[in-house]
RNA sequence: GCGAGCUUGGCGGAAUGGUAGACGCACGAGACUUAAAAUCUCGAGUCCGUAAGGGCGUGCGGGUUCGAGUCCCGCAGUUCGCACCA
């Protein structure tokens, strides 16, 4: 090998940290607190990682992608905040600490550590200096101090809920946690138990978050459609009815029963009342009725499985109480408990119309119901229709249902309110299918819920100048239950309000709570308070916020709510947290299984043409799905093998190229070692030009057309990567670049020609700015080997196409007849009309198509299309 | 069941209503090499044809248009989300 060769290896292993450090030593990626006012702010975020350990190619992809819209906006003039931190409170944690006996802080701490670094290898342009962990005090104090004006503000409630109990673990279980009924750690049966949680009231801003979804223009609108059937707004009425038995009844507030409708249109077809397991009155009669204790006991047995609810049947169960009808006071009708109804919808209770629901008629056929017809669909007779195993739920003419006869059911549902609202028995009522977000977890590795419990004051908050409350260090994990409950001291203290011997709330916070606020901390993340005004204000909205779709409801939801609690209680002032939102797709990978059905990694792995062997036995191996990376698969990727290998800017321009970033993405070896080939490219053609091409190269008066035909590449490129980066199409980007490429390789063979030095070098500086916000530690390389004294690109401008230069020399039209192409020719850009169509039908092919055929048309769309219309 | 999206070569995909398949991967041929790797050049939707050229082609069926992958209607397949929400 000569040295020249040496040269042309572009050594990664030396470039990209050596560009990592001068990044760090300008502080480019640093911002203030507040915005700068000569610039306009950019915010890029994407969703911050849960320390789990290593990073993965999922990870790599999302921030890969961020880290493109970062510099592409910084190269555009804009001040942009770009900050990084960990979402690192969770279970995880303390499964780590129960099964090896690690601290959760110092596994959550390692991990970081690990995770952090493998982010700085990748080059991110991150403002590193706004870490945050909401793990650490620092932040989660500040989360106790929001939490406590939001209790001050109103925003906050204490009240018995259901949860999800594992007896063995002495731990409440989220419902995902629940399998089969069993706890997935413990598989002890699941118990329903009563617990009294703290509450968030999102539930006060239903309205403001589902108007807000309609401002949302950047977000995809199938994420705004999630969000809305998640508030799920719906109209109707509350109707009272009273029991009919009432006079046995001592409670006041059972002697009647009040429902939710949607179709209070449909309330002459009612035929029963069903009432959730639940409900007041459902205990009221298992008190004295021990069959009915069953059946509720049995609803809430099976109420915790999806599965389980997916198929069972509608059951119930006869109370022997019947309720009058409020508009027929002589009619009534029995009362059941049915397995169907929830008690957290509505009021718990429903009215049966069978003709006009389908679950209420499948519950009718089964337990011999009536079933009263009172929509007549269009097209049919009164005498001829009749419900059989189908509801009718459409529009129609209203029957059987007294003074609303004939009326449509929108006119009907409109007096029918009237009436009862008349005789105060009901009234029109917007209902919520949102509610109150539980936020108390019995967890140790979580955010203090900041109360103290005392006898004879109550709940209490913990006075601000006691912030924060701690979690202590010294807990143990050899027994079941929250470890904080068990500490020997730490939840004993004092009351605020009578110094009395106290109680410290031993509950922690949903992690959910944790990543609500992130993004307003990130703008003064070291700051005494919350929030900054001036900074918080002036960076937000996030411009582009860029995560995964499985954050679609609850996360992004739980942010806007926390956005406008922060409003109210004046830590901001703005109205939505996230102006843009993008979603990215999975990272797949095949998945390989030995002779025995065990998985393989697949370093494990070799690929021959359709098949594949294991590498060490030679054993045939089985080549599965292509699915998401997951671990238990052993179809994973790790980054840090692939930075080692090939550098941190190929796997950036492997996960960036050929697929869109909306899509999953299927990683491959050969799709690496493609990327890999490509920057070795790149660099030898550049460095070709450097050696070859004098630096002080200017552009002649006139120039060979090879050199003008470079020039506009490069300049059409400028526009096209511009185009492209701002519609996300970061694939085709690539793709732009790899012709640019190219054609400056393809340039050298017209070395000489006028104006090919300047032209040449142009394109070569372009090149390594437009590939910049891919492989940054590249393009910097590259930059530095055709300028060697010149201004890092991280500090220089996006390169401006010359509009003169955005059109071709010469244009190569299709020329159809009759729509299809029959020939091309060569045109000058914005030739005439006239002239065009005569070269057009002189095209020897196109001749022979018009041949014995008369022109009825001819279409000149410039620069575009030649169409003749014939016939004949 | 309800809702949203998707469907283009062997594969990932590109295409303001205007030459479908850019770009990449995989593949084939050639050059360089003792050889291999690397690199470079060329080829390639499919069928017919030696070729020139032609037929057919963007899931299927219709429609609008001089012209449809793109717009409209219907259907199929597929993915995702929600799901006893009264």
């Amino acid at each position: 090998m000569t040295a020249d060769t040496i040269s042309l290896t572009y050594d990664f292993h030396a470039a990209e940290p050596r560009w990592q450090e001068a990044w760090k030593r300008a502080k480019v990626f640093d911002v203030p607190d507040v915005p700068p006012s000569d610039r306009p702010k950019y915010y890029v975020l994407e969703m911050f990682p849960y320390p789990s350990g290593q990073l993965h190619m999922g990870h790599v992809r999302n921030y890969a992608l961020g880290d493109v819209v970062a510099r592409y906006k910084r190269a555009r003039g804009f001040a942009v905040l770009h900050p990084m931190g960990w979402d690192a409170f969770g279970l995880p944690a303390e499964n780590a600490a129960r099964e090896r006996g690690v601290h959760p802080r110092q596994w959550t701490l390692d991990n970081i550590a690990v995770m952090r670094g493998t982010l700085q290898r990748l080059g991110f342009s991150l403002n590193w200096d706004r870490e945050i962990a909401t793990c650490l005090p620092e932040y989660y104090g500040k989360q106790q101090k929001l939490f406590l004006d939001f209790l001050k503000g109103g925003l906050v409630e204490r009240r018995e809920s259901w949860v999800n109990w594992d007896p063995v673990d002495e731990t409440v279980l989220a419902n995902e946690q629940v399998i089969d009924g069993k706890g997935w750690r413990s598989g002890a049966p699941i118990e329903k138990k009563q617990l009294s949680q703290w509450f968030l009231k999102i539930t006060k801003f239903a309205p403001d978050l589902l108007d807000g979804l309609k401002t949302l223009e950047r977000w995809p609108e199938r994420v705004r459609v999630m969000q809305e059937r998640w508030i799920g707004r719906s109209e109707g009425a509350r109707l009272r009815f009273p029991l009919a038995n009432a006079s046995e009844i001592s409670d006041s507030s059972l002697k009647s029963v009040e429902v939710f409708t949607t179709r209070p249109d449909t309330l002459f077809g009612m035929s029963f009342l069903a009432i959730a397991a639940d409900h007041p009155l459902a205990a009221y009669v298992a008190a004295s009725n021990p069959d009915a204790a069953e059946f509720v006991a049995e609803c809430r047995r099976l109420g915790t499985s999806v599965e389980v609810i997916e198929t069972a049947e509608k059951r119930g169960f006869d109370t022997g109480l019947r309720v009058a009808h409020p508009l027929i006071p002589e009619k009534t009708f029995p009362v059941w408990i049915a397995n169907f109804v929830l008690m957290e919808y509505g009021t718990g209770a429903l009215f049966g119309c069978p003709s006009g629901d389908q679950r209420d008629l499948d519950f009718a056929h089964k337990y011999h119901l009536p079933v009263v017809p009172v929509v007549l669909p269009e097209g049919q007779t009164q005498d001829g229709f009749e419900v059989g195993e189908q509801a009718w739920t459409g529009d129609g003419t209203m029957i059987n249902s007294g003074f609303l006869d004939g009326l449509t059911i929108n006119d009907a549902r409109k007096m029918v309110i009237d009436r009862l609202e008349g005789m105060g028995v009901g009234e029109r009522v917007v209902n919520w299918r949102l509610r109150d977000w539980g936020v108390s977890r019995q967890r140790y590795w979580g955010c203090p819920i900041p109360v103290i419990h005392c006898e004879s004051c109550g709940a209490v908050p913990v006075p601000d100048d006691q912030l924060p409350v701690e979690l202590p260090e010294d807990v143990t994990f050899d027994r079941p239950g929250n470890p904080l409950d068990h500490h020997p001291t730490w939840k004993h203290t004092t009351c605020p309000c009578c110094g009395g011997a106290a109680r410290r709330e031993t509950d922690t916070f949903d992690t959910f709570v944790d990543s609500s606020w992130y993004f307003a901390r990130f703008t003064s993340p070291h700051a005494a308070t919350p929030t900054v005004r001036a900074a918080a204000d002036g960076w937000l909205a996030v411009d582009q916020y860029i995560g995964g779709i499985e954050h679609a409801i609850l996360h992004l939801l739980y942010a806007r709510f926390f956005t406008r609690a922060m409003c109210e209680t004046g830590h901001l002032d703005v109205a939505e947290p996230f102006s843009g939102l993008f979603t990215q797709g999975m990272v797949n990978h095949e998945s390989y299984r030995d002779a025995k059905g065990g998985w393989l990694y697949p370093e494990e792995v070799v690929r021959s043409g359709s098949g594949a062997t294991h590498r060490e036995t030679g054993e045939p191996v089985t080549v599965g799905r292509v699915e998401k990376m997951s671990k238990s698969k052993r179809n994973t990727v790790a980054p840090v093998a692939i930075i080692e290998r090939f550098g941190a800017d190929t796997a950036r321009w492997f996960v960036l190229s050929d697929s869109p970033p909306e899509r999953d993405m299927e990683w491959t070896e050969a799709g690496v070692a493609g990327a890999a080939r490509f920057v070795q490219r790149l660099y030898r053609t550049i460095c070709q030009v450097a050696q070859s091409v004098p630096a002080d190269a200017v552009l002649p008066e006139e120039i060979g057309s090879e050199a003008d035909s470079l020039r506009r590449v490069t300049h059409r490129t400028i526009a096209a990567v511009t185009e492209a980066l701002e519609a996300f199409a970061v694939n085709v980007a690539v793709a732009r670049l790899h012709e640019l490429t190219s054609a400056v390789a393809e340039a050298a063979k017209s070395a000489g020609q006028a104006g090919m030095d300047f032209a040449r070098r142009e394109a070569a500086r372009v090149l390594s700015q437009l590939v910049a916000p891919m492989m940054p530690h590249l393009a910097e390389e590259l930059l530095a080997v055709l300028e060697p004294e010149s201004a890092m690109i991280v500090e220089r401008a996006w390169p401006e196409a010359e509009p003169a230069l955005l059109a071709a020399q010469r244009i190569t039209l299709g020329v159809q007849v009759l729509g299809k192409l029959r020939g091309t020719i060569e045109v000058e850009p914005d030739e005439d009309a006239a002239t065009v169509l005569a070269r057009a039908e002189a095209e020897p092919n196109v001749m022979r198509a018009l041949e014995g055929k008369r022109i009825v048309k001819r279409i000149h769309v410039p620069n575009r299309i030649v169409n003749f219309v014939v016939a004949g």
